[in-house]
DNA sequence: TTGTACGCGTTATCAT
DNA sequence: ATGATAACGCGTACAA
């Protein structure tokens, strides 16, 4: 009587087919080549009779690799994470491996516990999204073992990554407004403090410097990338700083923000104030008015992050995948009123 | 030298310490009520210079816990089920587990692959989200071995569940469009064969009933979940249907859908017709004009079924846990024109 | 073609 | 107060 109604195991299976576990072993993970058809037969009969699984755990732990994927955000409820988030599951599910998610509100201690946390776990690879903070110095002691990791976004770790120009995007969101006939643009920039404000601050620097546009550092303030912030931000602006014909936020929330804080104050966007975003996330489109934007996949990055470390050999010479992206331009901007 | 530069394990621990892997097992994992304190403290120091990590896959096939919730939704790049992901994660999170993410898409197949997969991997329980299709037969065979399971929405399984009254959710919703004087309401139902479809239709045609608005089959339709299915059945039912005065959507995406195929067709909203939604997500509030819809929180969703898993004992005598709900009135709803 | 036996890293049971 | 040893369930040399 060795049932104890516990989930059954191999041994289980083997005294059932009267075979040995090595051979429930090799015919159950499909090694099976010498193995006639008539036994394999007899294999799977009483696997299925007893509904046996696997342990994936007493797997994982013998062959050192768990089938499994972290995956690092922010915050899974932005728009531009879950979209990453469902290609990386995607990708997964399909080469039957699993996602463990973790949210960090890019709170350095967080970050590192979550990695922690996932390497415990063994996860065969890590796909972290958000970009770096500062220069990820808490990040840099971290011993990942075995553990492959791709970035998406800019960090300053040494592991590939997936990215967009972000720099080039910002530049020609401003070249944008320039053409419409803006000539002071606020600038939303998120946190001084992250990689990807530093990045699209380059952009809008070069394109102020570029096209002679106004450099006055009012101009340019900080905040999250929530609505609440570009509200705020804007709605100070709009009442200290010098005015302004035009929003350039680094987020699309953060525009969305604006379009309110403009519409508070009687002001119309775009006649008086033109306002973009960046990211294309589904609700840029469904925003009155519509948020001109650079649209890029988000699902994409997420896709090809997870094929990365589903196989590493793809990753090109330079640790780097760069996705294009695209001016979309909607009813949040238009010539200036008056021009 | 057993120096492989492997990572670590509590037997390198031991002898750096010059103690046994019990005394390490003990002192690490807490159970050191009796090893004195300079004893610990060897292991300690030692441990820490090793850089030594438990192995969670070695503990958990011991242990038969896995410190890992399963989270399986049909689509996590939908703003409903982000919400409740958060709320799972952060519960999760907070109890140093770990959670892992599975899309279904609403197909059944999948859905009984995603129920294996987390199985396997040995997680300690699945909140599983998004509601039954017809009787949830599919999944009916499986064995759920020990792991606790939590529902989010109706269903057809005997486990337990944290849900709306979504029958009285749209009713209220049907009350506050007659109060507004509407009596044609095009409703658009999500998929004939979901359970939250057929729990709010009960709520529509009780309220028409009720109400003794018109009760025409042709204005009950069914559809995705999606912006795009709400836009089609809406511009069909404009173009085939007897005219209306009202559309209720089981779903914000569906309405915002329904928003965009009356402005097409030159209607106004809510002047000739009213639209509302039901659920509440965030960009509710953002599209214009702004959504009356039927508020709850999604986030408290998923922290409380984590909760639950996490301790299965404060689940309730019948099992079932009701959140509140509130109509949320905006701009998409107003008295009928000229009434 | 199939089986025996060991090890993956931990925790629990019994000793001492 | 501490240690030796046996599981947990599986994969894989090595034998036969």
């Amino acid at each position: 009587m060795t049932d104890k109604s516990r989930t059954p195991t191999a041994r289980a299976v083997a005294e059932r087919a009267g075979v040995s576990v090595t051979t429930v072993s090799r015919v159950i993970s499909g090694q099976a080549s010498a193995i006639p058809q008539s036994t394999q037969d007899r294999v799977l009969q009483a696997a299925r009779e007893l509904h046996y699984r696997p342990n994936t755990l007493a797997r994982a732990l013998r062959k050192g690799t768990t089938q499994s994927i972290g995956l690092i955000v922010p915050d899974i409820s932005d728009a531009y994470f879950h979209q990453i988030a469902r290609g990386v599951e995607d990708v997964a599910q399909a080469a039957g491996c699993v996602v463990i998610l973790a949210n960090t509100d890019r709170i350095p201690e967080r970050e590192l516990a979550c990695v922690n946390l996932l390497l415990d776990k063994r996860v065969d690879g890590i796909v972290f999204a958000g970009g770096g903070i500062d220069d990820d110095a808490h990040l840099a002691g971290t011993d990942w073992g075995a553990a492959k990791v791709i970035m998406v976004g800019p960090h300053g770790l040494p592991f590939p990554s997936v990215t967009v120009d972000n720099t080039a995007a910002i530049a020609d969101l401003v070249h944008h407004l320039y053409d419409l006939g803006r000539r002071r643009v606020l600038c939303l920039a998120g946190r001084e403090n992250w990689q990807i404000t530093q990045q699209r601050l380059d952009g809008y620097r070069q394109a102020v410097a570029e096209l002679g546009l106004a450099d006055d550092p009012e101009l340019v303030v900080f905040g999250a990338f929530t609505e609440t912030a570009g509200e705020e931000l804007t709605a100070k602006a709009l009442a200290s700083a010098g005015s302004f014909d035009a929003v350039v936020a680094f987020n699309d929330y953060t525009a969305i923000g604006a379009l309110r804080a403009i519409r508070d104050a009687g002001a119309r966007v775009p006649d008086d104030i033109a306002v973009v975003g960046c990211d294309d996330i589904p609700v840029a489109r469904m925003v009155h008015p519509a948020l001109t934007t650079i649209g890029f996949s988000q699902y994409d990055f997420g896709r090809t992050a997870a094929e990365l470390i589903l196989d590493p050999s793809r990753v090109p010479a330079d640790g780097n995948v760069t996705f294009p992206y695209e001016l979309v331009v909607r009813e949040s901007t238009a010539h200036k009123a008056g021009a």
